[in-house]
DNA sequence: ATCCTCATGATACATGTGTATCACAGGCAT
DNA sequence: ATGCCTGTGATACACATGTATCATGAGGAT
């Protein structure tokens, strides 16, 4: 029954299973048979929606950024009410912290991605990442707003700021997804860390 | 020619070949034949003097990490003379970060690791790891050194901002991996956290 | 000298992998 | 109505992988 099917919820469906095999077993049980299986598809059908793995390797890596990029706006939207400085910037650190089931999910798949990048290179070449770049520097951009406030000493330097602040965050993060802490812990040890920033004495 | 051998150094050798691999190509290149042909040994032996594969990538971590600990031991005592409390801290953190070729390849083969335990967490049981709280510990009893000389504010948590630091250096780890960064760029931002620090005023 | 155990080679086996091919059914345009 | 294009199934292929098996040569111990 070839009825005319949407390409583009397909592909959604097929590349969301490759996404979930990623955040529980990792990417090397991502299999194509295996992308199809949980997907409830046939392998040809992964084979068809795209053509070759790597295609759907990163084409399902496209969604998990703008899963993050939708989380993230909707906990900046939600960032208090007036949103301070510092509520926008927790907003934004946070929620790219493992702290609840869907943070985790998506830090733990960006993790298991993480490697692949490391090894092969040539593959963030083809993404248009740059993500952590544009977030670094709209981060630094909140800070500097921050600064101007008031709410920053004006010795500090945004980007550096900025920049220790997301490697921090991070690192959190690993430690979380590694067992070494919970994520209200992480939180904790963050917050501590915005103190001292937010602190113009 | 079976002359009797030492079993050490070969496991040595072929554990190294691991890690080499691991380090340029990925875990997930270091089959079972690519490390015997690294180690220029045959598939046989890498199984005589490793049973299983599983066997031969714990042994690997821990030569790993034995290296890891004598490099920073090596920091730790070259870290100025007289060393300060602040040569020690950053000596223990710099040397974490991937600023040289083989704190470059410590740090890739740990993050090739890192997704491996990520998604069989059953292999971190087994490992005696600990490694990284023990650091954190040492970079604590540091900190509140430190803190006693006079050299760190009373208002500081030792364990927390120990925590922290060693997050930002994961974290400055990853970029500097993923090439976002420089080694020194990392050092700099690295620093400009510890003038924080450092800073009694 | 005999035997046993150590060290090593060659090769086999079962399985999983990405990809390719063949087939075919139903709708759409002519 | 005919023929082409789209969606889908079944299956094949070539290869890589971890592990197991068989074989064998050389010391050392008896």
């Amino acid at each position: 029954m070839p009825e005319r099917v949407d390409h583009e919820e397909r592909r959604r469906q097929i590349a969301e299973a490759l996404l979930r095999i990623a955040d529980t077993d990792g990417l090397q049980s991502a299999s194509m048979r295996a992308v199809a299986a949980e997907a409830g598809v046939s392998l040809r059908l992964v084979q068809y929606y795209f053509t070759t793995k790597q295609a759907l390797l990163l084409d399902a890596l496209a969604r998990l950024g703008g899963q993050l990029q939708a989380r993230m706006d909707a906990w900046i939207r939600a960032a208090g009410t007036p949103p301070t400085p510092r509520s926008i910037v927790t907003a934004i650190l946070s929620c790219v912290l493992p702290t609840d089931a869907e943070s985790r999910r998506i830090t733990r798949t960006y993790a298991a991605y993480y490697t692949l990048v490391l090894s092969d290179p040539e593959v963030l070449a083809q993404h248009g990442t740059a993500q952590p770049d544009l977030l670094e520097g709209f981060l630094a951009k909140q800070l500097r707003a921050a600064q101007e406030a008031g709410r920053i000493s004006p010795r500090r330097d945004p980007a550096i700021a900025a920049a220790g602040l997301l490697a921090m965050v991070n690192g959190l993060g690993s430690s979380v997804l590694g067992g070494q802490r919970t994520g209200e812990q992480a939180l904790a040890i963050l917050d501590r860390h915005l103190d001292e920033l937010f602190d113009t004495v």
